[in-house]
Order: C-alpha cells, then sequence, then structure tokens
DNA sequence: ATCACGAGTGGGAGCGCTCCCACGGTACCT
DNA sequence: AGGTACCGTGGGAGCGCTCCCACTCGTGAT
C-alpha cells in the first residue's frame, strides 16, 4: 500500500463514483437505483443496473451507515448464558421465526448473550455505540435494567414477553392466561378432582399469569381454589422436583398436576414415579411448551404449545415499525403496539 | 431534523472533534488515545480520557470502519441448518471457545447460517461487501465452494477440520487419528477380539483418519483388518442402525464396536440390545465426541473427546494473526497455520 | 554554540456514501 | 405566449473517523 489515498484504487471494489462514470450519469441517480427510489426514468434505471452488473459493484456498508446514520442491522439480546440458550429449544425457535421475517430484508441479525456482569457491560457499550438499529429482547426479568438502558439511548426495542401488565415497551407475548386456562379445564374435563399447580418463577409476568389462568378455571368450574395445591418452582428440574414433594406432602390425595413448563414436569415426573404413583392413572400431569423433553417423556406429556416462531416473526414486524416510525418525531401511543397469541394444548397419554 | 448538516448537532453523540476540542487537543492526539498509540504524553492522555469520561464519547464505529477500512467483526459460518446447529453440542462448545477467547478484543462475533441456497447467497453478498474482516469456517465438506470464495474475495479465513491432507487454508483440528488409535487400543486392551468400525461420512477428512487410525491400532496390535468388520455410517443414529445390523450379520462374532461418533453409537446400541447382546459384557461399544448423549446412555459410553472449545480459542488466534498479517504484503507460508489438537477417551461403563 | 534527531503534536485530505438543493426540460394550464 | 407545475437529474456538502505529513520542541552529540 503506496500511500492513504491509493487505498482502494485499481482493482480495489468498485465505487458508486465509478459506477456512475461507467453507465453516464451521476452519483445522485445512481443511489437512486441502489435504494429503489421510484424517482428514476426505466431507462436510466436499466443503464445503471447494467453497470452495477458488470462492475460488480457492491455497496459499502460503513461509508451507508455512516452518512445514513443507520447501521441496517439489529441484534437479538440474550440475557442468559449461553448454556441455556442452547438448552432451550424455546431461543432455536425464535431464532427461526426472526430469522425466517428477517430473510428478504436487508436486516442483519445479531446474536448477543447477556449472561454474565462482563457480558452486559459489554452489550452496554456496544448499545452506547448505537451499532444496531432496533433491539429484540427475550425473556427478561421483572427487575432487568436493560429496558430502560434502551429507552435512554432511543433505541428501538420489542419485547417478547412483557415484565408486567403496565409494560411500556411493544412486546409480543402468548396467551399464557388462556393456555393455563386451557390445561386446568382440560385436567377437570377428564374428572381430575384436585389440581395442582407448580409455578414458574413469580417474577416472570407469564408465570403469574399461568397461576391467574389456574385459578379462574377452577373457580369458573365451581371449584374452589385451595393454596395448598399450589407450589412455586423456578422452571428448574429440581425445581419441579421440590415442589412436587412438597405438594405430595400437603395433599397425598392430589389426582392431577399442571407444572408451568415442560422441565419442571419431567422433575414432578420423577418424585411421581419414585412415590408409586401412576401417570395418568393416579396422577394426570400437563406441562406448557411443548418442548421435545414433552414429546420424548415417558409416558408422552400433554403440554401446551406456544407458537414461538410465530412470535419472533411478529417481534420483527414490530421492531422494523417501530424503527421506520422514528422519522416522523411524534410516536403514535401505544395502539397495536402490543399483541398477544393463542396457545394450544397438545394432548398426549400424560392425562 | 431541520436540516442534513445539523443532524448530529446539539444532544446528539460527542464526536472526536469535540472530545478534542474539551480536552484542548487535536484530534490526532484523541485518536492516538483511543487507539492506545503510545506516542502520547502521559499528561496529554489523562486530559484526553477525563474528556472522553465527561463527555460519554463513544467511537462511531462506522465512521471508524469507512476511514480504516475494517469492520472490527468477524462471523462464525455454519454451513448447516439451524436445526443442526442447536442439536449438536459440537457447536455450542465452539460458541463458547469462540466467544471467551473474543472477549477480551474489540472485536464482534457474526453468527451465520448457511445452509440453504438462499442463505449461501446471502452469505456471498455479505462476503462481497466485506462485511468482516475475517471467517471461521467449521464443518466443512470436501466439495464446499466457500473456502474457494473467500480465497478469491482475500478473506482471511481459518477453517476447523481441514478438507484433505493438502488442505490450504489455515486449519485447526483434533487429532483424529490418534483418537482413534486410543479408543481401539483401550478395547484391545480390555481383551476384545474381533473389533468392528462404524465410520462417519468419508467425504469428511476427520472420519477418514479415524478409520486409517482403527486400521493401524489393529496392525500395530499383531492383528489383521477384516473389511467386513467395517461399516460406513453417515453420522446420524439411523445410519448406525444399519450399519450395526449390517455388521452383526457379517461377523456375528464380533465381541467390540468402535463407533465414529456417539449418536451413530446410540444408534449401534439399540441394534444389540434388540438382539439380546450385553453390553459391555457380550460387545463393548465406544463412541466419538463424548457428547452429552455418551454420559446418558445405558449404559453409559465411553467416548473419545475432543478439546472443542479450545479448538475455538485456537481458531481465533489464527485468525487474528491472519487478519493482522494481512498488512505485510508477504504471508510467510504455511508454518504454524496448521494445528492439531490432542483428544482423550473417557472411559465409561459400556466397554 | 550548532546540529541532528526523535518524541509529541496539530490538522489536511480522504474514505464512499446519502441528502438535499438547484437546474433543465416537458406538460399542462390560463 | 407566458406562467406554473412537476419530473428526472447532477453534484456540493457533509457524516466522523484514520492516516500521514509537517511542525515544534527538548535532548544529547559535536
Amino acid at each position: 500500500m503506496a500511500s492513504h489515498g491509493a487505498r482502494g484504487r485499481s482493482g480495489g471494489r468498485p465505487t458508486l463514483e465509478e459506477v456512475a462514470a461507467r453507465a453516464g450519469v451521476g452519483r445522485g441517480t445512481v443511489s437512486r437505483v441502489i435504494n429503489g427510489s421510484p424517482r428514476v426514468s426505466d431507462a436510466t434505471r436499466a443503464a445503471v443496473e447494467a453497470a452495477v452488473a458488470e462492475l460488480g459493484y457492491v455497496p459499502n456498508t460503513a461509508a451507508r451507515a455512516l452518512a445514513a446514520n443507520r447501521t441496517d442491522a439489529i441484534a437479538l439480546v440474550v440475557p442468559e448464558p449461553e448454556t441455556r440458550f442452547f438448552a432451550e429449544p424455546y431461543f432455536s425457535d425464535m431464532l427461526k421465526g426472526v430469522g425466517a421475517e428477517l430473510s428478504d430484508t436487508e436486516m442483519q441479525l445479531l446474536l448477543i448473550f447477556a449472561g454474565s456482569d462482563r457480558e452486559r457491560r459489554r452489550l452496554a457499550q456496544y448499545l452506547a455505540a448505537h451499532r444496531v438499529d432496533g433491539v429484540l429482547l427475550v425473556s427478561v426479568h421483572a427487575d432487568d435494567p436493560l429496558p430502560d438502558l434502551l429507552a435512554q439511548l432511543e433505541i428501538p426495542a420489542v419485547i417478547s414477553g412483557p415484565r408486567s401488565a403496565a409494560e411500556t415497551l411493544p412486546s409480543v407475548d402468548s396467551d399464557n392466561y388462556g393456555g393455563a386456562r386451557s390445561a386446568v379445564e382440560h385436567l377437570l374435563a377428564r374428572g381430575c378432582r384436585h389440581v395442582a399447580h407448580i409455578t414458574g418463577r413469580l417474577d416472570v409476568y407469564g408465570a403469574q399469569r399461568r397461576v391467574d389462568g389456574y385459578r379462574h378455571a377452577l373457580l369458573d368450574a365451581g371449584h374452589e381454589v385451595d393454596e395448598r395445591l399450589i407450589e412455586p418452582g423456578d422452571f428448574t428440574e429440581d425445581g419441579g422436583r421440590r415442589a412436587m414433594t412438597e405438594l405430595l406432602a400437603r395433599r397425598p390425595d392430589l389426582d392431577a398436576v399442571f407444572a408451568g413448563s415442560d422441565v419442571m414436569a419431567g422433575g414432578a415426573r420423577q418424585v411421581l414415579r419414585e412415590e408409586g404413583r401412576r401417570i395418568p392413572d393416579d396422577v394426570a400431569l400437563v406441562g406448557y411448551d411443548d418442548s421435545a423433553i414433552a414429546r420424548h417423556m415417558d409416558p408422552p406429556l400433554t403440554s401446551v404449545r406456544q407458537p414461538i416462531e410465530e412470535m419472533g416473526r411478529r417481534m420483527i414486524d414490530l421492531l422494523l415499525t417501530e424503527i421506520a416510525d422514528r422519522r416522523p418525531a411524534v410516536s403514535r401511543g401505544l395502539e397495536r403496539r402490543q399483541m398477544v397469541l393463542a396457545t394450544e394444548l397438545v394432548e398426549r397419554a400424560s392425562s
């Protein structure tokens, strides 16, 4: 490299200017063609496109980002260690939906883990540098400072699973309340009298909603709610085991369990088996998530399916809208910025 | 936004220039401090750092990329559908190592799937735009055109698992030959007489090397190699099952099986069980990868462990070196650019 | 005292693009 | 005929940074 100025010369990648010269037009016109502006005549457009093809022109992303003040990238932020990311099918399904919806866009998806403190600091730096046009936030706990940081930096964001009923961010969620209801109603319809519930972490809004659904399903069916039949878990297998043990000790006569996740249902199953309870004859079991665990459990687990891939797609829709809407200064309130998708009960042998 | 020129003004992110003004120095000096150049006096450096802190200055990546002609990003390209990525622990371990090694760098890691044709076209476009400084290639088949594309675009790349003995790209691999040897030697030491081998896909170089290791271990121990004891698989469970069936039909007297992957060992185990062969009493079984499958199999599977995380780290080392070396025009040949890491046999109850 | 040199510094030029203003031309009105 | 309205178009002026050259000092050798 002889001198700084000679860097891009001779043999380097072609620039907009070179395409313009080749097509016999000005820079502005080439830019318009590249960006699909309608204000270009067909003849000119064809000429430019030919020049682009001949030269093998590819726009320089950095230059575009600098001039237009956008990055054409969005981040999927996973506030969990990578281990959990790979362990839970939730993320892989989400990623699939997101990727699909993004594939006919120029947008680039970045996957960012923010499990450790160190990673979180890195992320903060990253966001401060405005290296993405928007952020997708999945699986956020109630007290996570990330959403506030995003708001402060004025970075468009969409959250999956609102943090509370008063969520201010645009969000996409599945119908946790309805999903839980359908699970309990199913158990009642099968003739179960004493339905227990192992909850998820109650600082997760969705877990609370499932408890609500459980309660209301019982009440609406004319049962009363026995608090001894509700035991908090933490979404882990071990938590499921502990909760199940507790429940059996308190109400040995229970004949059904609705677990707030498949993983916890797996833990519960182990305890039930150890205690000699047959599934579903003695105790019916229903999980939540319809994950691979559910299909492979013995017996196969009835579970509530969430349309996670679909949720991923919707999140992208919302986010892209959000990004586009940053031009007109005034945002139009929160209308249609929070959506809830239906769940589906998948019945298997465990109930 | 009143006018183009006013975009960044008043309230926007601070620029290098503003930091310079604040610190009472020139732009060049601030740039030097930001980039850790040693040619700055301590006093000046302190002043600049103070200004940076007060203003909350964060460099603009796009501007830097444009001016310096680098992106500070590298891509991990997975030429597989996302499904396989999540299913195989190989990738998650690799990602962990790569992430760890990158975490004290300014480099950003991009995860790019190139499973479908569509995704591959997208990737090609992406690379043509030089949006990354380097590429990590994992799990590449012998006839994949990607490495050539990379070479043509002059993008530094490192490959995990060389495509052949004549691999030209810098590469990191585990000792497939040695790993296979240790597995077979272990089986022979346990007194097995007729050791079969279910191979991986033979268009994968590593699988070939494992066959070589198997052969040489037998020969060196004074056994002869019976080709009827070698059956090609394809790394899938089903392939393992087919191969095992085939082997049992041909050599019912076999007393040990070395499978080229844990997944195939899993398939083989099913067949052995169906045929009433006890593991390890009738037939000893050894797998490859030491994945979760191995630990959870019944009986737990003896397996060859590859230091995948370590491989990920080494790949980053090589790649960063490769990127740095693009300044001096002349590359110093291939010395030390291909490395092979040792494997370890993890003994469990299956052998 | 003079010269040579390197350390430390300031700032011009340029990276490749987008945005916008200004301009010539054509079509349509009055 | 003159005016008004657009199209479609060219190109200047940045975007915020890095790179490099030139310049000013001190320091040590002569």
